[in-house]
DNA sequence: ATATCATTCAACATAATGCTTGAATGATAT
DNA sequence: ATATCATTCAAGCATTATGTTGAATGATAT
């Protein structure tokens, strides 16, 4: 070891940037942010092959973004800490004030619709304990089994319209979905306003939410 | 473009991740962070030829985390928001957290003194106000010049001890260099504990100092 | 216009990544 | 022990990143 301490602390800094720095990995890590898997699991939900997957989430555990424990024949991977999710939300939240191309993408997914800032998790908090609100989980239903907020419904887009005809015209609606890369709930909100609903997103997703150890419900 | 929307982000984000995955980029964004300069100071700064620079420059400005600007024959880079420095910093945290190797490389700078939680910010300021501590600032002469803390002393490492020497035994000395990545304040103070002397090192460097809207002295 | 200076571009060699395929490992069940 | 299952390893190929060199650009000064 030859390199100056700088150095080799630049390089481990790097490492982490780096493991973050395929869509892949980011795809991994949000789907172990709504909940520990295995490999097969993460494959399937990602669209990776096996090989795949298993060589991105160790590239994903050097760098300590990701722990692996063995349960029986499957290894089970789970977030690291939370710093893990701060650091997946920064990232977004850095590329959001920086680059014109995501902010044209989120204009897209709004789909003509006006946006709203998105609803703080207190504020959901403090609706949920009045009984005041109607919640969307808009993620796919193994996702939403493994945990959701409580009260939450779980629809899948295409189902949304049949739904929402039941719901009162001045109802206030909060839709969430997966954390900060899903854009699901981006998508609910939009196709909501465009139908006259006060729908607002909520700020993160289910990660964020249990991460502040609030109640998450499980089926 | 016939990628969905939800790649497209995160190739985006992956974007932000991979410029932040070269040790040579880190090195730049530190110095940036000192103060803003054209690529040939910033290529002096960090060894790397001045083309080389350049090429790691627009990566970073592709990026969103450096912007640049045309001042006569100079084009000087800058930071691109205080976003920039939390990811930097979070980075670091991650990475300290997370990575064994880095505990190592942290524990070799201490050389055998303990090393006491940092000095946050708030209590450097009342310090200050309070006139009662020594500040050094170990950063290289003209980072010094460009920006420093009111109060502080320029000191280089090799001369430390020439300096400690004047100091009464009992004197509370904080340190502090370029911010999260920089090893002086670290070597600094351990360099002064192994004398005797009641250093600690202040959390963050310059640029989270200056970032909060704290004063800073310009030679 | 010409010369000068700082920066960027283009082309190249070298090295590292990403993904696929098929074999090897490690734990469990028969 | 043998078979099975989930995961990891190893090899190979295409793609992309890094750093060097020398030429091209863009703004300024004479």
């Amino acid at each position: 070891m030859s390199i100056s301490p700088k150095a080799a602390l630049l390089d481990e800094y790097a490492l982490v940037a780096r493991a973050l720095s395929a869509p892949a990995r980011l795809m991994l890590l949000e789907q172990i942010a709504q909940a520990p898997r295995g490999v097969e699991g993460l494959a399937d939900k990602t669209g990776l092959s096996i090989a795949n997957a298993s060589q991105h989430l160790q590239t994903l555990r050097r760098a300590g973004l990701v722990t692996s424990r063995r349960e029986g024949k499957a290894v089970i991977y789970t977030l690291g800490d939370a710093k893990s999710l701060a650091l997946m939300d920064l990232l977004r939240v850095v590329a959001e004030r920086n680059l014109a191309q995501v902010d044209k993408i989120l204009r897209g997914l709004s789909d003509g619709a006006d946006a709203p800032e998105p609803v703080s998790r207190d504020d959901l908090a403090a609706r949920i304990a009045e009984g005041s609100v109607t919640i969307f989980d808009v993620r796919p239903a193994d996702e939403f089994a493994l945990g959701h907020i409580p009260g939450a419904q779980n629809i899948a887009l295409p189902e949304l319209h049949l739904i929402a005809s039941n719901l009162q015209p001045g109802a206030e609606i909060i839709a969430y979905c997966r954390g900060p890369y899903c854009i699901y709930a981006h998508q609910a909100v939009a196709a909501l306003r465009n139908k006259g609903f006060n729908a607002r997103r909520l700020d993160g997703g289910l990660p964020e939410w249990r991460e502040e150890g609030r109640q998450v419900v499980t089926a």
